[in-house]
DNA sequence: ATAAACCTAGGTGTTACACACAGGTCAATA
DNA sequence: TATTGACCTGTGTGTAACACCTAGGTTTAT
C-alpha cells in the first residue's frame, strides 16, 4: 500500500504519513525497483495507535516514548497513565486560560460597541489602550451614554 | 532607556523587546557612541499596547496591521473590532475543543484506573487501543465491576 | 508518445518567543 | 590598571505538527 492510499484509508493526508515516517513512528518497506515506501498492515495499526493517542491528547514525542517503552519489552500502561495526567493538567490550565480570554474578548467587543471611533489615542488604538477588564474587580468603567 | 531596563519596567524579557524590535514594533534609537538601543518613552507606551493587545488575543501580525492603519492617518478602531472578532470565533472554536478533549482525557483516566496493566495489546498500549470515548453517545462501555 | 496521477527527498513557513554564541562596552573594584 | 561582572550587539537555532513547494523520477492509461 502507498502513501496516498494508507492516508485515504486513515482519513489523514499524505504529509502527515511522510511526517510520521519521517520521525520513525511508521517503518514502511522500500520497494527495491521503485524506491516507494510499501505501507503494511502493521503500519496501518500503529497509524490508528498515533491517531487515538494523538486524540487523546498526546505529543508525536509521547508516543515515540511510550513506542520505545513497549520495544523494550516493558508495559507501557504506567508510562501511558503518567503522561495522561501530566497531558490533562496542561489541558486544564489551557481550558482555564481560554475561558478567561474569551470573557476578556467578549468584554471587549461589548465595550468597543458603544465606544466612538476616533476618541484621544496616545498611541495606536483607543479601543485597546482603553478596554477595562472588568474580571479582577467589578469596577462599573466609565460607560458611554449613547 | 536600555533594554533590559525597559523590559524590567514592562515585565517582559529582554528577548521579547528586541523580538519586536526585530519586527519593527519598537523603533529604538540607536546610540553612536555604544550602538546600543536606546528606547523612549513613546516606545515604553507602544510596548504597552502591544502587550494590552496581546492580552486581548492579538497576533503580533494583528498589531502590526493596526498600527500600520494608524500611521496611514486612517482611524485603525473598525480594523481592530473586525479582527478581534475574528479572533474571538477563532477563541470559541478552541474553548470547545479543549472542553471536549479534557472530558475525553478525564474519561480515559478513569477508564485506565481499573484496568489492568500487561493486556493484550495488537499493537503498542492497550489502554490507548481499548480507549472508548463516551461523549458521542451514551452507550455503557464494558465496566469494571471492581 | 504523452499526459495525468502518483511517488521521492529535502527545504521552507507557520507562532512568539527562549536560548545560545561570540564578541564588544562599561562601571566598579583589587 | 587590570580584571571582573553585568550589560549590550547581531545572528542563528529550537520549539509542534504538520502544510506546502520544488525538482525530479515512475507508472498507467490513452
Amino acid at each position: 500500500m502507498y502513501v496516498k492510499q494508507l492516508a485515504k484509508q486513515m482519513d489523514v493526508t499524505p504529509d502527515t504519513v511522510r511526517h510520521y515516517t519521517r520521525l520513525g513512528l511508521l517503518n514502511p518497506i522500500r520497494s527495491e525497483s521503485n524506491g516507494y515506501q510499501q505501507y503494511t498492515k502493521a503500519d496501518k495499526q500503529r497509524l490508528q495507535f498515533i491517531i487515538s493517542a494523538r486524540q487523546l491528547g498526546f505529543s508525536l514525542k509521547d508516543v515515540q516514548h511510550i513506542i520505545s517503552e513497549s520495544e523494550q519489552g516493558n508495559c507501557p500502561c504506567p508510562l501511558t497513565r503518567k503522561i495522561i495526567a501530566k497531558r490533562l493538567e496542561e489541558t486544564e490550565a489551557l481550558f482555564q486560560e481560554t475561558l478567561k480570554l474569551r470573557t476578556r474578548m467578549q468584554s471587549a467587543l461589548k465595550q468597543w460597541d458603544v465606544s466612538a471611533d476616533g476618541a484621544v489615542s496616545s498611541d495606536v488604538c483607543s479601543l485597546i489602550e482603553t478596554f477595562v477588564d472588568p474580571i479582577p474587580n467589578l469596577v462599573t468603567t466609565e460607560v458611554c451614554d449613547e
